[in-house]
DNA sequence: CTGAAAGCGCTTACAG
DNA sequence: CTGAAAGCGCTTACAG
């Protein structure tokens, strides 16, 4: 257990196998033109030796580390376990893209200028770089596009400004399906709950989509602006008290995110409003917090495998026309608060 | 944008500031006996060019990647935002101990034989392993466990199996604070929720410093195991129902992990009781879902923040008598469900 | 099909 | 305090 002993390299392997290192690395890369026994007796001897190629060697010589730098953007001074729960789940399946491709997957949570880092590239750590993260924080967005005007290149999820390379949810289609959704129900007083200023572009797309749809039944949106507050959660909370008192008899609520409904969700029930029968609520984003609300939130859900598939593709593709402009598709998925 | 630029050397800036390449080395690392007139202008040659020190070669020559390696094990055919977000937060603050070192943090999610992959230090990619993540795939932790006796070495978060060093929560005080804090509140017929048969002792350090503290205080506890279902919080549901049906007049429970309880909380809900007029109900974990229940769930919480910390410099750490029975405090949370 | 050799970009003894 | 040189462990032209 101590003394441990030293990592073997491809030499040990070569003189195991009795062949040269040169072939060994043939051998272990199935390269074409190496002779099967001879491949055999390679991978033998590296199993029998426990040897596995070291990286960093291999990454030098090859220029490429196979690896994806994944940076999240958090709140400044928020608490881990308190970052948005849709950005870990897009963070699994980001990983789950990543390591389909036999790609290694570093991932880095900034909130600070003190841990502000954009070099993973640069540096031939990662290949390719993804950002995503909330929009609140514009001390590292503004980082960010620095770091693209010198060069750096990424790509990110939303909208948290203009010259990035982005992938964003069918916004628009959820906005309309959320009002065909309300206006089937037999909802007519009905308004949406989201950040007006945010520079999260995808929150405006989910209105005005929204707001399209309505319109073609005759019906307007109420707009009700979130109040500044901690997280989501708690814009969600204030957001309804405000509403119900300019709009008493508000009978439905589409909200921009979920964590956004769940705190609406919460308002509704200090302000004594029964979900879905006084008032019917939708969210966005399909987090597992929304299945364990009481009742369940009803929710526009990206589908989270594709989005995950498709900014891996787009960060590694090096052709800069395909590089924007992706929609994920969502799905409604109703459940009991509506 | 196009034509990418090669990226600089430090040949490149020894060029520029019109020293060698060993002192463009030098002055970047701090090394020691350099000019301090000679660093600035490597500096400023290196800030001019753009470089940034290339991480293979370094670690190459220095045999050290400062990474660390975190893997979550899942559940096989378990969604990625379905992941017990107590893993996440856990992932998170490992992230903020790895990166307070100026370390990175290499991820992988792994549920299948044809993922299951250990070999992260071995390969030179990281240079110490964590391992967190459900005990109930059997198969992954069998495949660490080799990995393991074959030489491999890691930390990991409670107790998936015996040879593993492990880190764990103070289960037994919070069990017992669990305890104490329903007798305070003239609770009597107090059952544990919690599987009996899991590898994961965690569990039942949680249910024995409850059940001592409760002897102490005359009482015994209902031990009710949950059956097998899809996750945590489904056998939560179903747990509920066998007990109430053995127990109709229970009226505190205490679940072994806060997925069990939201699921509890939905079956007592399911059940007509009122929580907590008719039963009390405490948790274990202080995930972010618990604050957004109705009502709030009052659980355990460990200190996330130095359950990062532990982990990260436990793994780091050479001496083998420092490397088990780290335990991290937890605290008594108490919101509306109790 | 296989081997000898160059070189990826660093860090650090070794000289001066 | 600084420079020339070796070497970390690979991959892959280049010869044979």
């Amino acid at each position: 257990m101590n003394g441990k002993m030293l990592r073997p390299t491809s030499f040990d392997v070569a003189e195991r196998a009795g062949v040269s290192q040169s072939t060994v690395s043939r051998a272990l890369r199935n390269s074409p033109g190496v002779n099967a026994e001879t491949r055999a007796r390679v991978s033998a001897a590296a199993r029998e030796l426990g040897y596995v190629v070291d990286r960093h060697a291999s990454s030098l010589r090859l220029k490429s580390s196979e690896t994806i730098a994944l940076v999240t953007i958090c709140r400044p001074g928020e608490d881990r376990s308190a970052i948005n729960p849709f950005y870990f789940a897009l963070l699994g399946s980001i990983a789950a893209a990543t390591s389909a491709r036999g790609f290694n997957l570093l991932v880095s949570f900034q909130e600070n200028p003190d841990n502000f880092r954009a070099d993973f590239v640069a540096s031939g750590l990662a290949d390719a770089m993804i950002v995503i993260g909330t929009t609140s924080n514009r001390p590292a967005w503004d980082y960010f596009a620095q770091a693209q005007a010198s060069g750096l290149d990424f790509v990110c999820w939303g909208s948290p400004g203009s010259p990035f390379h982005w992938m964003r949810s069918e916004n628009d289609i959820g906005g309309q399906l959320a009002a065909e959704h309300f206006v089937r129900d037999g909802r007519r007083r009905i308004a949406f709950v989201g950040p007006q200023q945010s520079p999260q572009r995808q929150f405006d797309e989910r209105r005005d989509g929204f707001s399209a749809a309505l319109a073609a039944h005759g019906l307007t949106a109420i707009v009700a602006e979130p109040p500044a507050a901690a997280d989501r959660h708690a814009q969600g909370v204030a957001a309804v008290q405000a509403l119900l008192e300019a709009h008493p008899d508000t009978d439905a609520i589409f909200a921009a995110s979920d964590m956004l409904a769940l705190g609406v969700l919460q308002g509704l029930k200090d302000a004594g409003r029964r979900v879905p029968e006084d008032i019917a609520l939708i969210g966005f984003d399909g987090i597992r917090a929304g299945t364990l609300a009481d009742p369940a939130l009803t929710t526009l859900e990206p589908d989270l495998d594709a989005a995950g598939e498709a900014l891996v593709a787009m960060a590694l593709e090096d052709d800069e026309r395909t590089r924007s402009g992706t929609r994920i598709p969502v799905h409604l998925v109703v459940r009991g608060s509506t």
